[in-house]
DNA sequence: TACTTATTTGCATGATTGCGCACACGTGCT
DNA sequence: AGCACGTGTGCGCAATCATGCAAATAAGTA
């Protein structure tokens, strides 16, 4: 079964790393600059704070930082009356890295296998 | 000038890994699909052979494949009236593992250096 | 309570995008 | 030349989206 379902199952896997919503999110200008504020700042960042790296409105940031949140690429922490924002760099250089793992062993059970 | 720049150092190298265009092509669950079908190929595939993968019109997929060849992801090569299109898997998945990269050590430099 | 600050949300608008359809272009065959 | 096939393109449509503005909510302070 292992040889008759390679391209199946290299396809399943891949297919599971390859979240759309996930790069919805990381197509934009505006959202990629707030992921590198966020992943270059020492700490937690209010959305008035994160809003300095990029020429737009504060709502949309804030509408940006909800989305990125929403994405599961951001997280959100209420403190008093300003919300910390936090880049988990390392769970995100995981999914890469992972994707990238589920790509070559797609190709190489293709190709190789 | 090393440790004053730290920040600004691994802004800039992150940034340029975070390309808007990569992601905005990757940020559609029929161009996914075909990049899945286009790893999980043996060969090169023609646009009616990629056109199986998802229930979208021909030329909608002519158009998809364009746009991720213009994003360089996809390579096409033409052959009498068939285009063959082939995904470098090795070559997304460096750019995907560089990234990750540029994610961690913009981290490291700024949370432990 | 009144006031300031931080963030979110409703709304309108302009821009982008994915799609199917029809047609044009290029190629190979008879 | 005529025809079939594979692919790309112009066009219009509907849906999504990013943005700014203004108002609303929430929290701290006088």
């Amino acid at each position: 079964m292992a040889k008759t379902t390679r391209a199946s199952e290299c396809t399943t896997t891949l297919e599971a790393h390859l979240n759309p919503e996930l790069f919805k999110a990381m197509g934009d200008e505006t959202r990629l600059a707030l992921i590198a504020r966020l992943a270059s700042a020492a700490g937690p960042l209010t959305v008035t704070e994160a809003a300095e790296c990029c020429g737009v409105h504060l709502s949309g940031v804030s509408r940006h930082l909800a989305a990125l949140k929403n994405a599961g690429l951001i997280a959100a922490q209420k403190e008093g009356r300003e919300v910390r924002y936090t880049l988990d760099c390392g769970a995100l250089a995981s999914a890469l890295r992972d994707l990238a793992d589920a790509l070559e062993a797609c190709k190489a059970g293709c190709c190789d296998g």
